[in-house]
DNA sequence: CTAGGGTTAG
């Protein structure tokens, strides 16, 4: 419409422009974006405020961010009002450009230009949306000096920074602060926490704000099922299962992948069957990947790996990486030659980038201590510059978010923390501990083994936590990768000794030491 | 007129 508009010979306005520039952007078509911006600026129309936040959304939505920084450099700035300003650090911060939404906020801020709650939203929406937690919360904080007010939306955009890192105390006070203001009554706010909640950790906190919900949605039901599932609490999570059926909401396909995720943790496989056939059979919801990856898992993680892979070969569609990932870790569990092979020559092809495929592959040779092996796949890496992931872990200290970093020495306390780990391991082999160095798949010899694996983030983290905080109080520890076997061990150890309580989660589950045992009974 | 909550794997 618009271009025979324009071959008869008739001028677009600013009206004309936006318009087509929505239609351009909901339907993500760039190249006819900038053949519209190059009219704009023919027509002398680039000054003109709507053009300005319509040209704004229409390159947010088609993720061509570069040409928005170019129209963004084209605008005058004084002619963009608050929503242009705003639009702006949204399309940037949802373009994976994060960064340059932080530098143009920042120029903002330096100029004066007036900022308000939506754009201060966004920033901290933008930060927790791309791993940057800590920037999340501290934003939050000018954003209160900078006497701007957090509202029902800021809380919620907050929220999934604390439980990514497990900020208890920051997702304390914000709950404060919803208390205080009544935004507690906005379902997102109140099942945002009943997430954050169970991602710190605190799994009956999380239940207590889930049944205070007076009006539940679906999304509340999901967020604390799949609480319970991250807790290894499988049994809890279908009762909320059954309970929100009873209560008459349908689950979705959400729903569906908690539910199967916490029978996975659990080890519940003819549950999961039954689950995983009523989806359909019950409900009409078609199998998603998701389903399909949470089956594989649990098939795989209870050891039946062939079963497992013949449903991946039964799928109705192409698998993606995320089954065959849940089919070799599995193996690797399971320390399964023959299936770990096929399941990593699939995610070579699918993920030919992503070192932790080469590292399972890598270990599951070395249980078998077939070195050669093991030296071909670390080739491979080496040939291609991949590196494995460092073990990262957090821990709140005092308010205070602390990062550890496996075999970085660059925290003050090192020396105190080194000191502790090693008192720690002589009263464990007085205890008759014996380090499973098993579990460091290298070659290499048992002194070193031992020493890598005191090099482990999450020993340093809760060695950094015994340390500075007074004796009883529990510790929370976030990890980026999984728990391994022998700091599973020497925490469970820690726990009983040193009296504490310790909440470790890893890239899927919760662990929960006290008194030397671990709430996941050790199957994990 | 721009900001928001729940899911799977490693």
């Amino acid at each position: 419409m618009f271009q025979e508009m324009h071959s008869k010979g008739f001028q677009p306005d600013h009206i004309t422009i936006s318009s087509v520039l929505s239609a351009v952007g909901d339907i993500e078509r760039f190249n006819i974006g900038i053949q519209v911006l190059c009219y704009v600026i023919k027509l002398g129309l680039l000054h003109c405020k709507f053009v300005i936040s319509a040209l704004i959304d229409m390159f947010g939505k088609c993720a061509c961010a570069g040409d928005l920084m170019k129209a963004f450099e084209e605008t005058n700035e004084e002619l963009m009002d608050v929503g242009a300003r705003n639009a702006l650090l949204t399309a940037l911060s949802r373009n994976g450009l994060l960064d340059v939404a932080m530098e143009v906020f920042e120029r903002f801020r330096v100029r004066g230009r007036e900022l308000n709650v939506v754009s201060w939203t966004s920033m901290i929406a933008g930060c927790s949306q791309n791993g940057k937690d800590i920037e999340a919360l501290e934003l939050f904080r000018e954003m209160q000096s900078a006497g701007v007010k957090p509202n029902s939306v800021t809380i919620p955009c907050l929220l999934p920074a604390c439980g990514n890192i497990a900020a208890l105390v920051h997702g304390k006070a914000a709950h404060g602060f919803a208390l205080r203001t009544g935004i507690i009554a906005d379902v997102h706010v109140s099942s945002a926490l009943v997430d954050m909640y169970a991602k710190c950790g605190r799994i009956h906190l999380s239940r207590l704000c889930f049944d205070r919900i007076p009006n539940k949605n679906s999304v509340c039901w999901n967020a604390i099922m799949g609480g319970y599932a991250m807790h290894g609490k499988a049994n809890e999570a279908i009762d909320i299962f059954h309970l929100m059926q009873q209560k008459g909401h349908k689950p979705d396909f959400i729903s569906f992948s908690c539910v199967l995720s916490a029978c996975s943790q659990g080890g519940l496989t003819e549950q999961g069957w039954r689950f995983f056939n009523s989806m359909y059979e019950d409900y009409g919801i078609e199998a998603k990947m998701e389903h399909y990856s949470c089956m594989v898992n649990l098939l795989g993680r209870s050891g039946k790996l062939e079963e497992a892979y013949t449903m991946i070969k039964q799928m109705p569609f192409e698998p993606h990486a995320c089954v065959w990932g849940a089919l070799l870790s599995s193996c690797r569990l399971h320390n399964n030659i023959r299936l770990g092979k096929i399941a990593a020559r699939n995610l070579f092809e699918l993920e030919p980038n992503n070192p932790g495929n080469y590292i399972l592959l890598s270990n599951i040779y070395a249980s078998k201590a077939m070195w050669d092996e093991v030296d071909a796949v670390r080739d491979v890496m080496r040939s291609r510059g991949m590196k494995k992931n460092p073990g990262c872990s957090w821990i709140e200290i005092k308010n205070q978010v602390h990062m550890l970093l496996a075999g970085d020495k660059s925290n003050p306390q090192m020396t105190e923390i080194i000191e502790k780990l090693h008192k720690l391991s002589l009263e464990m082999k007085k205890a008759g501990y014996l380090p499973n160095t098993n579990l460091v798949l290298q070659d290499v010899d048992e002194q070193d083994k031992e020493q890598i694996l005191c090099g482990h983030s999450e020993k340093l983290a809760v060695a950094l936590g015994l340390l500075n905080t007074p004796p009883g109080s529990p510790l929370q520890i976030i990890k980026n990768l999984r728990i391994c076997g022998d700091c599973h061990a020497v925490i469970k150890f820690i726990s009983g000794f040193e009296g504490r309580e310790i909440y470790v989660r890893d890239t899927n589950r919760f662990h929960h030491f006290k008194d030397g045992v671990c709430s996941c009974g050790d199957f994990w």
